[in-house]
DNA sequence: TTATTATGTTAATTATATCTAACATATACT
DNA sequence: AGTATATGTTAGATATAATTAACATAATAA
């Protein structure tokens, strides 16, 4: 799984720890996902979403490898 | 969180099962998601969602209070 | 150079999603 | 009445997300 959460990050000039900290997890869950280390909750994936003023959909962009 | 999963299951004139079968995952866990017993992975609500041919901002509806 | 900031990465622990199996209930059908 | 189907719900086990703490590296600034 992709995520654009890198580049709408820099768009909005936060580091891991400001996204992380307005998110309410830790610098490392943000840079986890960033590369796609782990499968997020969907709570976690709407809120990271919303703090960078998009939708789930446009953040996270699946592949078809991914739904196995 | 509210889902809309139960309405597009019924829809497509699916059983809890048989949604179940075409996602991989129990029976049950399709039964918590609609009553909106957990929260699931992302992966799981890609799944399910476009199993449902929608989005997972179309199929889930988050509310203020799941932010806590 | 040294210090600071941001990020990468690992290992161990904790929290929780999901599985599994079982049993209950309600509805519809014969 | 019975049987079958669909769903509800519980309890325990397993898989994995997320935490915590620690240390490494790269870039930048003093």
């Amino acid at each position: 799984m992709k995520t654009r959460i890198k580049e709408l990050r820099a768009r909005y000039d936060l580091t891991q720890e400001d996204l992380a900290n307005k998110v309410g997890v830790r610098r490392e869950t943000i840079g986890f996902l960033e590369k796609g280390k782990y499968n997020p909750s969907l709570k976690l994936a709407y809120k990271v979403a919303k703090t960078l003023e998009t939708t789930i959909d446009e953040l996270f962009i699946f592949e078809e490898t991914d739904l196995e």
